[in-house]
DNA sequence: ACAATTAAACCGATCAGTCGGTACTGGAGA
DNA sequence: TCTCCAGTACCGACTGATCGGTTTAATTGT
């Protein structure tokens, strides 16, 4: 059980990271993060030295729960099938039905808003993003390493450039998402790159063919 | 020729694009930009009349600047080959030589870094965004169309879908690049989409078998 | 008792925006 | 050719508001 003042240190965090995702770090006032927390001024200062400060720990924080759910996601798609091919597959799926799953508009990646915003902070802060992103290439790397051995790739591919690829649909579908104001496209984008995934390591599901109508 | 005002209109807007580019827009301040331009703070208002109108004009360059692009990347595809799902093939190939020529860092794109601070425009600059990604959806996406005729794809696929994937790996890229500071990243990305799109449309390169040794 | 919270006053720095004035330039009139 | 003038372009000091951050004295909750 939380006590009181880590809730509210949570309740700051919440408020400024759902200001940050929506206005950028730059245009989050303290004003704005202690009115959404409901808290006073002086509150804040209580929990933190400074707004850089705030930053800080709302990227770490992101970069553990990113770390948690690409570890997750994994295991669970080891849970589910054997071949590592399979495994990305299903992991693009999970990331689908999990963004179809939100029941309010996904606000996009923190990691993103610190890169459109950068500058703004410290090198230590910096290279937490830098850190996150490296460490998802790299387990997403080496699953595709994996795929390759099971099964050789119709065109010649770099596991990290697909890695890549994955991370950059996720990215990319985040911003077309907010702009649309749909999760669903979010969705979508996933579900295409999973049917990419299993054109490129020959996993088409032959067994689906539509039996001619006559 | 370009009047001395409007040469110095010009440097205040370069100078705004790249800070925004790099601070994002709320931590640009005027005296960045005037700064940045070479020109005395008094100018920068004799120009424009408000911050707003800078951010205005921006993105309505930017608009213009993209459409024109993919317009002429579209027509110069349309020049190369014939087979619209080819035209795609080449139209994507045309973004990663163009990513791959730059000689500096490639900054980002003013749409992504809106919309990671979207609450601080106004209603008109939203909708320029919007219809800047619209419009860029709607030529490609029929393209794609003209690409489903003459090519059954091997898997189901949405036009708009295709669309937005090329969109989203072009902006996740984007993001990478930035972080890992390379250009080369996102032409890789490009230059894979290209391989995925081929998978699609059954283009693959049959005559490219690599002979058996002995 | 002690940790957590409040409200308000206050500070220096920086912000967007204003204003009064100056230099440059390209004619028009003599 | 010289003078004068209007418009264009530019300058930098100034204003009021807001920013991040501090301080304090008085409560509240456990």
């Amino acid at each position: 059980m939380a006590t009181r003042g880590e809730q509210t240190r949570a309740r700051i965090l919440d408020a400024a990271r759902a200001s940050v995702l929506e206005r950028g770090f730059a245009a989050t006032s303290i004003d704005d993060i202690q009115e959404a927390a409901g808290i006073s001024r002086g509150t804040f200062f209580y929990h933190f030295p400074s707004k850089d400060d705030v930053s800080r720990e709302i990227i770490e924080r992101h970069a553990e729960v990113d770390r948690e759910v690409t570890d997750e996601f994994l295991r669970r798609a080891g849970d589910l099938v054997d071949d590592p091919a399979q495994q990305l597959v299903v992991m693009v799926g999970l990331y689908a039905d999990y963004f179809r799953s939100l029941d309010t508009q996904y606000p996009g990646c923190l990691f993103a808003s610190y890169t459109y915003e950068a500058g703004l902070f410290d090198e230590a802060t910096e290279q937490t993003v830098k850190d996150s992103i490296a460490y998802w290439r790299d387990v997403v790397a080496a699953k595709v390493r994996e795929a390759m051995e099971a099964h050789t790739p119709v065109i010649e591919i770099d596991p990290v450039g697909v890695a890549d690829q994955i991370y950059s649909v996720m990215q990319g579908a985040f911003i077309l998402g907010k702009v649309d104001g749909s999760n669903e496209l979010i969705a979508e984008q996933m579900n295409l790159l999973k049917e990419h995934l299993k054109l490129v390591f020959g996993l088409r599901t032959a067994a689906k063919e539509v039996p001619a109508a006559t």
